[in-house]
DNA sequence: AAGTGGTCTAGACCACCAT
DNA sequence: TGGTGGTCTAGACCACTTC
């Protein structure tokens, strides 16, 4: 039982590996109608790990909601839900909110330093300067989504000189991360109705005053201080926030 | 290393009642300005458990949001958000979810069959009758949100009879699970922002046509079946839905 | 009765943080 | 350098489902 006895050390952990293939198993569907996996014992065996590194695997499965495990029975894979015209996404981990597959990305206001001591309180700064930029997010053709970033002003420099955001398909706190000394841990955010200002309303393709989706964000990094804020103007006929919520046991 | 000489076993499992331990630890502030917690070995002696289990514990904690770890350093209770007048959810899991704490309930229509083919076909029945019924939540003496229920007709008897709901902080799956004879394994839910109808407005106390947030969800069992759907319109004023997004690592 | 996932112990090495 | 959380192994018994 001594750890000499045992695998490598890797970049990235087992359990990580195992969960990212099954991932991709699942994705290609092949685990057949039912869905069923392998069980615990015969994926120890396949991939040569311990049963607790493939229980964590199956932990992350299951924490994004692609798994069920049924005890005494098995493993399955959730069926995946169809779309329905709008784009829906589903979100368990701010992993999966890095990226935004198959969006594209227009920058309206690239980041500048401006006067808003209302906002730099809310990020905890010392000062009354924030630094702003405005993004729009496209889907099929259609823009459903308009984006406010605060930040830090010397953030908000450095991500002006790297021309951040680049990736169409990225996200603003994701690019930044590179940049700070303490990484993303997590965020908070709060999700509301309100009804469109005329500005957002041009942009997101509603009419001023019609309902839209408002969801509000704070970044936190592993220090526990404020990274950025976000506030994300949503228009409901094109998107809706679907997720998924499961019992513990 | 034998089980014959480890703990007895419980009807709940040692690592929940010990992260029910730390919860209410947590909630009263026992941990002080730092919000810092026991080391893993201290949890370990102090409560006669392995390290495994104490992990779970604080994996059950850290999925709720409640504590945040750092490798090297500790376990640290995440500071609790104050209130801003609105009722604010902070939803991890479903567990949190079948009770809403200093909320009373209200019944505008108990459970009845009708007829609506289209919520039979959602909710995968073989006919085109449904069970609905209709309640509204208050908090510090408002309504903010309204609620339809739909169920299989059957089940709709079976809850007409019990008279449920019953408890004001309890909700209707969660009254409702003791006569299924699968266990309710998750939730999905689409969150969206809409005009508020004439009806609803009156209800949740704003005017016709003004914004407000529209959650419906579906709640599946064990089984894969479907078991109710629920369409919650809320009062943005009044409330705000709040939640966690967690790295990973 | 056999097989599956759920819980738990004991022990190990590692990466990272504070000092 | 010592302590903290992160990862991993080996092995055990249990509750539950399925046959």
């Amino acid at each position: 039982m001594t750890d000499s006895a045992s695998a490598p050390r890797r970049a990235t952990p087992a359990y990580r590996l195992l969960a990212d293939r099954l991932r991709v198993q699942i994705d290609r569907g092949e685990f057949g109608q039912a869905g069923r996996l392998p069980t615990e014992a015969e994926l120890q065996r396949e991939h040569g790990v311990s049963r607790h590194t493939v229980r964590e695997a199956l932990n992350q499965l299951e924490t994004d909601g692609l798994i069920r495990r049924v005890q005494g029975s098995g493993t399955f894979a959730n069926p995946s839900q169809g779309r329905s015209g709008r784009y829906q996404r589903r979100i368990g981990s701010l992993d999966e909110i890095v990226v935004w597959p198959d969006t594209t990305m227009e920058v309206l206001d690239s980041f500048e330093v401006e006067v808003n001591p209302a906002l730099a309180a809310r990020l905890e700064l010392p000062y009354i300067e924030v630094g702003h930029a405005r993004i729009r997010r496209w889907y099929e053709g259609e823009p459903f989504v308009v984006t406010d970033h605060w930040v830090a002003p010397s953030l908000a420099k450095t991500l002006a000189e790297a021309r951040v955001p680049t990736r169409a398909d990225g996200t603003v706190i994701g690019e930044a991360e590179q940049f700070l000394s303490s990484k993303i841990a997590g965020a908070r955010q709060d999700i509301t109705a309100m009804a469109a200002p005329r500005r957002e309303a041009e942009l997101i393709g509603c009419e001023p005053g019609a309902p839209i989706l408002l969801i509000e964000r704070v970044y936190y990094d592993t220090a526990g201080g404020l990274v950025e804020m976000t506030a994300s103007h949503f228009n409901p006929r094109r998107y809706s926030y679907r997720m998924d919520l499961r019992r513990r046991t």
